[in-house]
DNA sequence: CTTTATTTTTGACGCATCGTCACATTAGAG
DNA sequence: CTCTAATGTGACGATGCGTCAAAAATAAAG
């Protein structure tokens, strides 16, 4: 009676291998360069089975842009581990999420893409869903940080501003930045005398100003934390983005 | 010998025919459901036509972002026109970035599409440098108030940023944040408690407290300020925006 | 081993859209 | 009216999407 049943881990496997190709085909085309039929004649599936994993090529996209969240929240929870001022974990995080889009510059761009409407429209309600949580627990690890630097007094909350306030704040300003810097992304007019590093240390810090967080941009050798980034903390993404760029 | 002309203007009054049609079909039925068969339907000229005077649908979509970076051009020019403190105008520029947002989140929402390689690599060169400097002007109205600001003394730049950053800076904040927050754009996970006016100016407030950009946040009445952008500089548009949210 | 019941895979098919190009149309000069 | 070159037209081939009926694969029962 009971007849073949493939076992969840080998669907997962395959899932992630649809996804691997359709990711070297963007890279190599861009997303307007995607075609079902590019991802199937790589692989060694028909178009059929394909489809049984994504309902059309936005979920693919979608399912692409939750794989690539799911990396920077492990690079926040790394950001959060950082021994140092809740200030130098806050701009940590900033930092991380920089590194993963210039490591990754093909899948930072799809999380644009996917929040387009024409992209979210389309896609699975499950997937969808994965990926707000994911986003949620992102926006965890600054809240984790935040509290923490309020607990110790070096963050004092204007009144009218709530943790969840401060916390936006922060994502969008480095959402802003690097989305305008982005090489890969757009040629804006500004961008050649801009430095993305630079400049999304530099808005991390009037923003963390701003906010009272101390220790002020003047009171600290953020040079040097920002070297403990490199070398401490995230030394193999630094490594590899070297590489990246040499190569 | 010279045969059948088409003078420049009605030209161009047709090109502005057909981005005017493509709108509508976008607003309908998302930039996903964009078709130039669905275009020329609507249009009494043939498909030829409409790609004498687009090359494919991107070119079109570029087309209809530059449009939109006009109109935000002309509510950059009144910001900088308005009566205060340079940092009440700084402000200003937000809050009309916000308001064409919110006024035609369709448009804004393509600014965003335009920016995303697939449909870049696709359009003009021509399209792409109108683009770019049409962004250039926006940067300048920015700058216009920036260096009024300097002259002023309200503006004390530190020594390391250029005025170029700073207003780097305000549009990266301001771009993150309207994209984050927008309704049509993203449903993202703090979306619910979050409402743009009051987080656009929250951050504003802070990025330009961190510039020490007089008179402070809490050295002055900003409700008044934003009373008065509602009243006195962009009565018209906020009286739109009220009607369209109502309706 | 064969049969059977069920799941999984397959790829040809119908449909939609794209962008082109050979031909039709048009407006003015001669 | 005729001729000419700019302009407009829409049928056409090509490509890509998503479906579905049929085929293959599988594992237990006979």
């Amino acid at each position: 009676m009971s007849p073949k049943i493939i076992d969840h881990c080998a669907l997962e496997a395959r899932e992630e291998e649809i996804m691997t190709t359709a990711l070297e085909i963007i890279t190599e085309l861009g997303v307007a360069g995607l075609t079902i039929d590019k991802v199937v004649a790589k692989l060694p599936y028909s178009k059929g089975t394909v489809y049984n994993h994504f309902t059309c090529k936005e979920d693919l996209l979608t399912g692409l842009c939750n794989r690539s969240v799911k990396n920077v929240a492990a690079l926040f929870c790394r950001a959060v581990a950082f021994e140092g001022s809740s200030r130098e974990r806050i701009l940590a995080i900033g930092y991380a999420y920089m590194l993963h889009s210039l490591l990754n510059p093909t899948e930072f761009m799809l999380v644009i893409s996917a929040k387009t409407p024409s992209i979210r429209e389309k896609s699975t309600e499950k997937r969808q869903e994965e990926h707000l949580a994911l986003e949620s627990k992102l926006l965890g690890s600054i809240l984790q940080i935040i509290s923490t630097g309020l607990a110790s007094g070096e963050l004092n909350l204007q009144p009218h501003l709530s943790p969840a306030q401060v916390a936006f704040s922060l994502w969008s300003m480095c959402f802003g930045t690097i989305a305008l810097l982005h090489e890969s992304l757009d040629r804006c007019s500004v961008r050649t005398e801009m430095n993305l590093e630079r400049e999304l240390i530099n808005h991390s810090n009037l923003l963390l100003d701003g906010l009272n967080w101390q220790p002020y941009t003047q009171e600290h050798d953020w040079t040097d934390t920002i070297y403990k980034y490199k070398t401490q903390l995230f030394p193999h993404e630094v490594k590899q983005l070297k590489r990246l760029q040499n190569g």
